[in-house]
DNA sequence: CATTTATATGTGATTTTTCACATATGTTAA
DNA sequence: TTAACATATGTGAAAAATCACATATAAATG
């Protein structure tokens, strides 16, 4: 595993940390939900979940077309309680993306 | 209180980072004792503690001569348990300036 | 097998962060 | 009140992070 600084830096970006708070709450999601979630262009999401998962916090998995993230199992606890905690405590900064990401995860044209 | 993304972005720098951990370790700290644990000239120091001042993560309180910096009592807890967690679970990062602090604070010329 | 859809990455430009040095402010003691 | 000590901050340079756009790779589909 990283150190502490190391891992604070994957969260200290905007796209990176609310990426993260998604997906630790929805348990995963693939690119395309996230793009809509967070209205960002697909370059823009995948750059930063590839960080996230050379730091070892994200792993993938392609299922088909779709690349799906969720948290890296390894992760240590208390790096994966820092992630949850986060998002417990602060719904109201990613409120909006999560709805938009619900709202994708569970229509009729959902990745799967 | 700022959003999350402030928050980390506030840890994620390793003078800050581990200025942090010391002073939640050791209940409080002042510039000089800072210096010498982590063998860092003193603006930079201050500088890095001034912009946790500002974010409202630690207080700074002048005693004579010296300004001592603890968390702020108004920090909210989610993000106190951070701070709290990331050091009881990464000692080794800082162990070593974690000593220098210690022997630092119960000198004889200690500040005080 | 050509096309479409989904995702990843190379690269140079831009923005943000950090640094180094000088200097200013505040406190104590001679 | 002058000197010494402790801390804070202004400022331009350097370094690091992020972005935007183009392009590459991978899987499914007709």
């Amino acid at each position: 595993m990283m150190n502490p600084c190391d891992f604070f830096k994957c969260l200290a970006d905007e796209t990176r940390l609310k990426s993260l708070l998604l997906i630790a709450q929805a348990n995963e999601a693939c690119v395309c939900d996230l793009m809509a979630a967070l209205a960002l262009d697909q370059p823009k999401i995948s750059r930063h979940l590839a960080q996230l998962r050379k730091c070892g916090i994200l792993i993938d998995e392609r299922r088909g077309k779709w690349v799906f993230y969720k948290l890296h199992p390894a992760l240590p606890k208390w790096a994966k309680d820092v992630i949850i905690k986060s998002a417990e405590n602060n719904s109201s900064y990613f409120k909006s993306s999560l709805q938009k990401l619900n709202a994708s995860q569970s229509s009729a044209t959902a990745c799967k």
